[in-house]
DNA sequence: GTCTAATCGAGACGGTACGTCTCGTCTTCAC
DNA sequence: GTGAAGACGAGACGTACCGTCTCGATTAGAC
């Protein structure tokens, strides 16, 4: 029954470590070479296991990003700014520090890029990257509808259209931002992103 | 007088017609095969064409992509719908429609990608596809004030903000729904996302 | 203790029947295509191999071929036909009918060209090829001593002139007759030389 | 009638100094490539010339490089150095000089090599290089006969036999001696060579 | 003096092979 | 049964030459 954790499979149990050690090795190969030249050959190569240890646990280079890069928006947080527009700001700026660096930067469009040929990728990313940030968004909105700032939002169908369009404006300026315009998504420019988007949102709210 | 067509070079001159087949093969090998398993001899071949005239014009797949898919975006224009909203409304829906084809789909986002290691792709995309679409955004905004629909913008450097800040926010958006979170920029998400920007820039605008 | 033959080094071993299908289709090659339009790239498709098991063992063309037509040399033999003219004319009409196969012919002459600016190349020609026929020159003049025909020869150096000149002079005018010449070196031919060749000798001998 | 010297056809005449320059820039890189690095496009360069100029006058590298290197068995000459002797060791010098040329030692294996393939290059071959060595030993022959050294040959069909044998023993035995055996054809070598030859060949005569 | 026609330079063209690289799999031995 | 090591078949890479072609510009003799 519990064949999920087979308690003790026969033979040589799987190294722990080497998990660890090949997505590590996957972020520096991707802070140095980029996406293009990133070579699972030199990736096992630095994690100093063989390729077949690599195959046997990813299916392939864009898998294998994909976790490597998940990892990086592990840290994403939303403490308590005591306002809607200060945790907006707070973590749309964390979100814009882990696409400051050079292993999210490379790796993370040229995924996205692939998953528009493979759904399975596409499920990936959107399971280990896209989800946790939409958490934010919805822990961002309850936080604030508890304070008041916002009112409850009784229609599901409704309240899902407006987090959607919320989620894609946030992640989609930032990444434009940092990843198109190349230039620095720094307090100036998230201050008046904040703001537009708020106006806008309580505009619209009292419109409807 | 002007050197810079030099009336004639000596030596055969090079075909025009090649230029045109191979831009049109590589958007068909994108479509059929994607960016990943895009290759310049299969484009070469597509395009009737040997591989060495394809590598004369053109120093790699990325800088060929993005000519490629540049031209896709020749035929975004800014007809004039009568009010600010509806100009928006229209070239958002123009934007998606091309981000929904899967030869932009397939191709963009790579480039993207790769041009965070390449400074010399990111101008490239900037000064023949970012740069068309900044145009648009001049276009409607001088449009708006000649309308009356928005003041004009005495201070340069504040202005220019504004205008980055638009374009990463419409550009952004459009770009996360269609790719990332692989749903449709239909006509009811545009009207939602247009009437939220535009609320908050006039929000923005009457606190400042 | 003999580290030349590691036992076991780590790893795959090379596959030996490779090693033989590649030599056999490199021969076949040289007869159907002829030295300058064999392509290691159509050796490795003949072989049923891939081109970089074949770059892993040879470094090219030249020294792919230098083992290729070396095998051809392996049948060369000095029975003892009970003279030394027989035993010249024998292994002479040897050497003529490997000269008369069409993987030799468009082989041998190719990459003795080739070893005129490589010297490598010059040093493996001599060692798989060359040092085969030098021996039976030393192993005829041997059994010629033996049975009285020739003087012992108690001067090592004068002894080397001598046998180097025999072998370029028996050599060099078979391989002239024969691809320069464009002529077969049949058994009347070789008994003419045979003859000049032995009378010389004896009358150098008698005068020196 | 005289169609072969058309007196003047219509157009601008071939230049002649192209020829020259051809062959000499030919030879040239001979000497610094070597055969399997030259090439039509460096050779055009180094003349001055345009490759279509090139292609005008020789259908290849095989016809090119044949007649560059005919050019240095020009100088061969017969001088009369009193007896049949010192007239063989004279030319076999000569010719062991010309074959000690990187520019003939690098190109002239290689078009022998083709010729194997090749009936048409091996004409020409023999047509402006091999023919004009066999005028030499002919000539050497009758000079001998007049000398008394060597009885008159009433018999033609033998005496072409005898020809073609002296013919093929010298010139292999130089050719082997210096590109396969690698070492120098000098003085001491040319005098056994050439004492072994003729007393065979007296012998033979007497013999028969 | 044209006119005519073959030459010249330059260099782009469709091909083909090169030798290298990475892929993902397979085979060996050691633990 | 897992691990490192490394050979394997497959196939794309970007480069180099091939031999041909298309240009405009000469360069002669014929008219």
């Amino acid at each position: 029954m519990q064949s999920r954790t087979p308690a003790s499979r026969p033979g040589r149990p799987r190294s722990a470590a080497a998990d660890t050690a090949i997505l590590a090795a996957t972020r520096q190969a991707l802070v140095e070479l980029g996406w293009s030249k990133l070579t699972l050959g030199d990736v096992a190569t630095r994690a100093g296991v063989a390729k077949t240890t690599l195959y046997r646990r990813w299916s392939g280079k864009n898998e294998l990003v994909v976790d490597a890069v998940a990892e990086l928006f592990d840290e994403l947080e939303l403490p308590d700014r005591g306002s809607l527009a200060a945790d907006i700001e707070g973590v749309v700026l964390q979100f814009a520090a882990i696409l400051a660096r050079p292993e999210a930067r490379s790796g993370l469009m040229a995924v996205i890029a692939e998953s528009t040929r493979d759904d399975a990728l596409r499920e990936r990313i959107r399971a280990s990257i896209v989800e946790r940030q939409m958490c934010l968004v919805l822990e961002g909105r309850a936080r604030a509808q508890l304070r008041g700032e916002l009112p409850p939002q009784p229609d599901p169908a409704e309240s899902a259209r407006t987090v959607d369009l919320i989620f894609d404006m946030v992640a989609g300026a930032v990444v434009h931002r940092t990843l198109v315009s190349g230039k620095a998504a720094d307090e100036a420019w998230v201050r008046d992103f904040t703001r537009v988007l708020l106006l806008g949102l309580a505009g619209a709210a009292r419109d409807a």
